[in-house]
DNA sequence: GCAAAAGTGTTGTAATTACACCCATGG
DNA sequence: CCATGGGTGTAATTACAACACTTTTGC
């Protein structure tokens, strides 16, 4: 069984996930490092099967790529310019691992798809990096949160593609709702507040940032948490109803 | 030569164009209706060639569709579910019209793959509806302007795929900027206003929409209108810069 | 001079921003 | 009892909405 039929697959269009996560003020990209690719990383990314919706293939690609499931994905952008597959690169890497392809049963005709020019749909999520526990898939040697100041080289325009992200997340934060499945089930206003600061890259404050979120009506307050420092107990709050977290429309 | 060569394009793949124009406060959107197709209109739509970008892509479907040029097309969403190519539809159509193609050239194998599931990139613009004169392509028998509330009956998700731009267009004009290529090189306030009401489908008051049209600090003032009604003439305003029409992204 | 459409100014209210103070906790 | 981080109230500022009045023009 070929995992690599061009046959099951949309030919030329791929998709590729940008999954932002937030610890300690950081913003986070998890990237798988495919073991084939010396010193280059890729987003987690995949192809699209003849018989699912692009949200199902994205959720699906998430998954094998990272093990992260049921989370909320967000489309932002499509990648369709001439420059951005560099056939070049994939040719080198499927050429200095033929090895590698003997092993699985794949024939050079039958990855001489990849080489071809391939436009690719973003998908961007955020999520809680305590929540979730990043599996390393039998392609990759590896699957780590990078900083996103400090993103390690990417291939093709893929650092292109975690700034278009960011962007929309940012404007995201901005207009419409918080979170998403970034944050735990409970959480304290200061850790809003941290995720709201580092995601927009500008501080608030305290109090009338409590007013702005508190406002939105979407938030209710728990008892409260102890912490065991040398000051008052933050509240703990919890989204009203799970419905944000719905997940991925259907398309 | 054939037109509809497969080879020549990225499969399973398509770009359809919202062109939303403006006329007597009415917002209409350019429907050309191909020959073909018994009361059923489509969107300006086509295929990506292998050698172009997608934003020259939706230029080049654009112009050949409805003749219109150089404006500013904005990308805004993939539409992927596996309901929306109704291959019923393509396939009653493609077997309903087999003289027309044999008049082209065509065998019904040249064009089985238009009956595949399509995964397709919306695009969208604003254009002066008197600054644009659509031709009629030879696929279609006319390219007219419809009311956006009494369109007529679409193929596909089509109609989805028009309110899906005019939400984009409406998040758009409340977020960034005004008008695209939708307005004269110079216009009055007045029409800045319909054209804001039109399509946010709400009233502005006169004094305060000017302020916060001139607070956007994006137009000029120039020399006064002579109307011939009998009221005081309006000014007439303009971009202060044309970058803001520069064009499409290149991707 | 009057109606019609446009231009401009002024007020009142709502939303933001800034500042100040109080509370709980552990060392 | 004080340093630290959290909670809350209020004043100042700004933005926005509503209203009023003036100007130009043709009949």
């Amino acid at each position: 069984m070929n995992i690599l039929n061009k046959e099951d697959y949309i030919e030329q269009v791929s998709i590729d996930c940008v999954i932002f996560g937030f610890y300690e003020r950081q913003l986070r990209v998890l990237l798988p490092k495919i073991k084939f690719l010396k010193n280059i990383w890729t987003l987690p990314g995949g192809f699209i099967l003849q018989n699912e919706s692009l949200g199902h293939a994205a959720l699906r690609i998430l998954a094998e790529r990272t093990g992260i499931r049921d989370i909320y994905l967000e489309q932002f952008q499509v990648f369709g310019s001439l420059e951005r597959s560099s056939p070049g690169l994939m040719r080198d890497v499927l050429n200095s691992h033929k090895g590698v392809f003997d092993e699985l049963g794949l024939t050079s005709e039958d990855v001489k798809w990849l080489q071809r020019r391939f436009i690719s749909i973003g998908y961007y999520a955020l999520v809680d990096i305590h929540k979730v526990v990043p599996e390393i898939s039998e392609l990759d040697e590896s699957c780590e949160w990078y900083d996103i100041k400090e993103l390690p080289p990417l291939a093709f325009d893929h650092a292109e593609i975690v700034m278009k992200a960011l962007d929309s997340l940012r404007l995201m934060l901005n207009h419409k709702l918080i979170g998403f499945n970034l944050l735990p089930e409970t959480f304290t206003m200061k850790e809003v507040q941290d995720l709201y600061e580092t995601v927009l890259d500008k501080p608030f404050r305290r109090n009338n940032f409590q007013k702005m979120i508190l406002d939105l009506d979407i938030l209710e307050r728990m008892e409260k948490k102890f912490t065991g420092a040398a000051n008052k107990a933050p509240y703990l709050y919890r989204f009203k109803n799970k419905a944000i977290e719905a997940g991925v429309s259907i398309n």
